[in-house]
RNA sequence: GCGGGUGUAACUCAACUGGUAGAGUGUCAGCCUUCCAAGCUGAAUGUUGCGGGUUCGAGUCCCGUCGCCCGCUCCA
């Protein structure tokens, strides 16, 4: 209950400072998708630069891509999303419980074995391989359930609706004047399939040599069943994927070293160690494509949820598009002749999701003591890592004299150089850094009478309030070295 | 999608069994102010989510619809 509140904290917080408003909200919004105010999208892009330096730059062996969003379709009958993105679902009327219609037939076929009911299980078994064949899946697979009466798991009861495809993909007509199936396209539910179909460009372009990676950075849609939790589960949302090719068998090998290199890059922007944590992808839960998986979690007030997945998708994609191409997708190793289709591992980071980490993981309430003698008052705070603060600093006069303007603006125009900094002179200096604490600028440098003598002013720090005075040419240079020494403070327990 | 809950100013909430929509916070302007949401004065913002119905009269009752929250399935 005190955890659920600070997620409406934090929705409250990012709509009030122009983190994140609701999509379409004059009409009335529209359902899971978001849009990214003034300070959301200045940390969007420092999230966003973040990865694409951490992985382009300090790699040399992993290249950047930019695929379009709109792909042929056959790209995803090869990729498995065709069939295995849409579920026939059915509803117990009587338990208001959903199920999935293929899963619950296959219970079924279990419980028959259980019971030694072989011969009837087979036959069960060949009708739910076979559907589709007689009618449509959903009606075969609705049949299969009259016929052998199966019963609500939860309810007991045998009161179902009718079995229903819900399609995770969304479509779009190509072509203006677009008719019939030829000319219906997917909108990409990944951003993975565009790093697949382009790797024989990349190999030829860039004189990579296995193992070597690809690295993008885009939209992808999703009609989610069920798309809730604020812009945890969005349909529209994106994705910071790399695919990196290596040579079969040294595959496990790498998912490993991938694992602990991208657990450590979620430290490293900042969040507390305390928080987060790797969850292994038990055999039978895995995916179509994959061989091994592991989410990185991170302790959100709705719980431990995935942020990034790191999977080992084997040959699994490139030897669909190969087969359905017709094109190869083989790597020639010139030191070793051999020839063959590389394994690939994935790193897949929702940015979306990792922006609603950082916030969660930055958003305090504290206790400070309050204007009157012994009274207490709550300060709401972002302590995130400097380098991804929307505004990185506020440039203040202590009050509206011409003296302190003048000094404060021109320090104001140089931090502009390199800094997404703000100026402000309105009201009293201690609003002024409250409202800063809560965009979670970590610096605020503030000029006053005292500092015109010695040519010094005042930098105040966002996580202690703690001020100290500097001198006018070393704001740059206080405010790199400071960015760069932060860590994040693990030792106060969260506010509720 | 199904079931349950819910919707009043930018935010938090008030408005009796149906009778003129209000407060605090925030925002803005002015005054004051030498370091943590201070003080004083003033201002702006609502077809009560939207659309219908009942009624002399609807924020309040009824129906529909949309969004949000919780559960079911899936996932970055």
């Amino acid at each position: 209950m005190a955890s659920k509140n600070r997620l409406d904290k934090i929705v409250s917080l990012s709509k009030a400072r122009g983190f994140i408003f609701q999509s379409s909200e004059i009409y009335g919004g529209l359902s899971a998708v978001y849009d990214y105010g003034p300070l959301g999208v200045e940390l969007k892009r420092k999230l966003n630069q973040a990865w694409w330096s951490a992985m382009t730059q300090k790699h040399e062996n992993i290249v950047g891509l930019d695929a379009a969003i709109l792909m042929h379709p056959t790209v995803w009958k090869a990729s498995g999303h065709v069939d295995s993105f849409s579920d026939p679902m059915i509803d117990d009327k009587q338990s208001k419980m959903r199920y999935r219609a293929d899963l619950l037939i296959e219970e079924h076929i279990a419980k028959l074995h259980q019971n030694g009911n072989d011969e009837r299980a087979k036959q069960v078994q060949t009708l739910l391989d076979t559907s589709g064949t007689r009618k449509s899946v959903n009606e075969d697979l609705y049949d299969i359930i009259m016929e052998e009466q199966i019963k609500g798991p939860d309810s007991g009861a045998f009161d179902w609706t009718e079995v229903r495809q819900f399609n995770l993909m969304f479509k779009t007509q190509f072509g203006a004047t677009a008719s019939g199936e030829d000319s219906e396209v997917y909108i990409r539910p990944e951003t993975a399939q565009g790093i697949f179909v382009n790797f024989v460009n990349a190999l030829n372009t860039t004189r990579q040599q296995v193992p070597f990676g690809i690295a993008q950075i885009g939209k992808a849609f999703r009609n989610e069943v069920v798309a809730r939790q604020f812009v945890f589960r969005m349909r529209e949302f994106e994705q910071m994927e790399m695919q990196y090719f290596v040579k079969p068998g040294t595959d496990s090998e790498e998912y490993q070293r991938w694992k602990e290199n991208r657990f450590n890059w979620h430290k490293n922007i900042g969040i507390r160690p305390s928080k987060l944590r790797f969850h292994d992808h038990p055999e039978d839960k895995l995916a179509h494509y994959a061989k091994e998986a592991v989410d990185v979690q991170y302790e959100f007030p709705i719980g431990w949820q995935e942020v990034e997945g790191i999977h080992n998708r084997t040959d699994f994609d490139l030897g669909a598009h190969q087969k359905f191409s017709g094109k190869k997708m083989e790597y020639f190793d010139p030191r070793t002749q051999e020839r063959y289709i590389p394994y690939v591992v994935e790193t897949s980071v929702g940015l979306d999701r990792t922006l609603l980490m950082v916030l969660c993981d930055a958003f305090r309430e504290e206790e400070v003591p309050g204007d009157k003698e012994g009274s207490v008052e709550t300060r709401t705070v972002l302590k995130m890592h400097p380098g991804l603060a929307p505004i990185t600093a506020g440039i203040f006069p202590l009050i509206k004299k011409p003296e302190l303007q003048d000094v404060a603006r021109k320090i104001y125009e140089e931090l502009a150089e390199d800094y997404k900094v703000l100026y402000d002179e309105k009201g009293s200096i201690g609003k002024r850094y409250r409202r800063l604490d809560e965009a979670g600028t970590p610096f605020c440098i503030t000029v006053d009478f005292d500092g015109l003598e010695d040519q010094t002013v005042t930098i105040r720090d966002r996580d202690s309030m703690k001020q100290e005075r500097i001198g006018f040419d070393n704001v740059g240079e206080v405010i790199r070295s400071r960015m760069k020494n932060w860590t994040p403070d693990d030792s106060e327990p969260d506010s509720r």
